[in-house]
DNA sequence: CTGTTAGCGCATTCAC
DNA sequence: GTGAATGCGCTAACAG
């Protein structure tokens, strides 16, 4: 008798010669069930590899114990969040669901909205939004952000520090001695992207340093975007010899930018990015970054997430620090100015 | 009028002042709506930000337009293929989900089995299945492998050329002079893992060297199992002068009981890995490996699945390169042997 | 101790 | 264009 498609408790209970009622009561270990009988039941279960469905099993007990983490796509930045998540929800007793909204990243704002439309109330437990622009609180759903969209929330919320990591880069390259030094700016929906902009002016105005707007740019933190325009910043008469990136993603671009227009890293132009994704190690010279501690963050909002669903005491912010790695991409400038 | 919790399809209805059937008429644009009713319709649904549950609606059509890729954890080798996949994903009209097992790996067998049953039949339309050990095949879901297990299988498989990648890293230790070399073996349920102990013995015995039993290892391509069997292979007397980790997580293991042991890497002890995960090269010194287009391969897995659920011609087995990536973890011998 | 029965929730799809 | 029945696998309440 092969079973066709899914194995279902019916099958079990058929198998088993009992109901499905008694299949369900020994697979949550309820009361009232003969010892004997459970036996059987749970060969039978072992024997054809059941397991209960999510949809079904949400669908009445509105309890799945699957955790969510919402992003627009899997690139660097979110798929290091999920080692650190994956790593933290061992031995909670939860599972964990990572839905993509599908890539199509652009013209796509509001996918936390209706990624967790569309799986909230049944799906999951509870959710991690990352990098999320809309946040009007959806009852019904406990839901941590990490690094999300300017402005005040209500969410429980991790980042790291932004505006300290974005002085430190500055101060990096101004200590080098470049002055006529460019940022490529972030998404500016996202809280982290003003405040790397933001440290970058501060630390610029502390040196006395004036900013040339004509070397600050806008470049989205994905690669597609930031890449015109990076060409676009190096290309131009009065190129800065440095540039803070405010992602690696940007910072990467903008190497491969200047390789494109015979510019040497770190001879004549000096990179910083932001981040630290393992992809930062790769580039040809190495990335001088500024690191976020992403695992530890995506962990931490693991464990905020399941404090809220257990009604223990949540912190409204979590802040870790930033942190300079050094490694080739940075170079005092050929002439200084 | 604050909608509490989800956003349903009679929200909208009621919102709009139409009923129910015509507001999922609207949205699965089928025939019979007046123009101007269906243009309120889609402005109340833009409105109110709905989409439609995952859940509700895989009760009712059996089609969700979700591709699941189905791993034991998020670890390197899973985050590089779900990039992969992501980026293939993008204009295919799918969205993805991942779904991990829960992360405790360990007396988990079973797990892809058990997670393909919560999901399949009602969330997802079909799967990528990442090292799956047990591949019974499941009617009634569409499936795809990346990397399995061990024997016959009858499912799409997707890896690479393990067995020309593992005779080129012993090529490689040899021809750099060593002759005592040690391998610290994989998943001995994977036929990844078997075809590298292959590729390891194969060269070795073309070369006319013997394998010293003493120096080959199990390490289970984890850390937690690596660490503890790489300090033992180095800790005893007739240590080896290189190894060959079959993976970059047992190589970096490999590096890290190295320089407990006060062993140098490469001037001690050579260590070369396999899979070339962005990790391997943050490693001091960076990590000598054999890269697996691991991206490739979660586009590639993701295609073929499409390719399946549409009907399409479907290969058996897509094997993609491998190829070496010199870093600095293998040097000669201190002294030949 | 076990089986029967009635929903759970939401989108779809008849028949009108 | 609408109301109302229906789909799914599971669980809870109660009956036997």
């Amino acid at each position: 008798m092969t079973t066709q498609g899914r194995v279902t408790i019916a099958d079990v209970a058929a198998r088993a010669g009992v109901s499905v009622a008694t299949v369900s009561k020994v697979i949550n270990s309820r009361y009232g069930v003969a010892e004997a009988t459970a036996l059987v039941v749970r060969e039978v279960i072992d024997d054809l590899g059941y397991e209960s469905s999510l949809v079904a099993r949400s669908l009445r007990s509105h309890r799945t114990n699957v955790l969510g983490i919402l992003v627009a796509e899997f690139e660097p930045f979110s798929a290091e969040l999920l080692k650190g998540a994956s790593s933290a929800v061992a031995g909670t007793g939860y599972e964990l669901l990572a839905y993509s909204a599908g890539g199509r990243a652009d013209g796509n704002a509001g996918w936390e909205r209706r990624s967790l439309s569309r799986l909230s109330g049944t799906l999951i437990d509870g959710a991690i939004l990352v990098t999320p622009t809309v946040v009007d609180v959806q009852q019904g759903v406990t839901v941590v952000a990490v690094d999300p969209h300017t402005g005040p929330s209500h969410l429980p919320t991790i980042d790291s520090d932004n505006l300290a990591g974005a002085v430190r880069a500055t101060e990096y390259l101004l200590a080098l001695g470049h002055r006529r030094i460019g940022f490529l700016g972030g998404r500016t929906d996202l809280e982290s992207a003003r405040l790397r902009d933001e440290g970058f002016r501060q630390a610029m105005a502390a040196a006395g340093v004036a900013v040339d707007p004509g070397l600050v740019r806008v470049g989205g933190y994905r690669r597609e975007t930031a890449e015109p325009v990076a060409r676009e910043l190096l290309a131009g008469p009065g190129r800065p010899s440095a540039v803070f990136a405010a992602n690696d993603i940007s910072a990467i671009a903008t190497i491969d930018a200047a390789r494109e227009l015979n510019l040497s890293v770190p001879a004549d132009l000096s990179v910083i990015g932001f981040d630290n994704v393992p992809e930062s190690a790769l580039t040809t010279p190495p990335l001088t970054t500024i690191a976020q501690p992403i695992q530890e963050m995506g962990a931490q909002a693991l464990r905020v997430l399941v404090e809220a669903l257990t009604g223990g005491e949540v912190p409204a912010h979590v802040r870790l620090p930033t942190a300079l790695v050094e490694r080739a991409s940075c170079a005092p400038p050929a002439r200084p100015a």
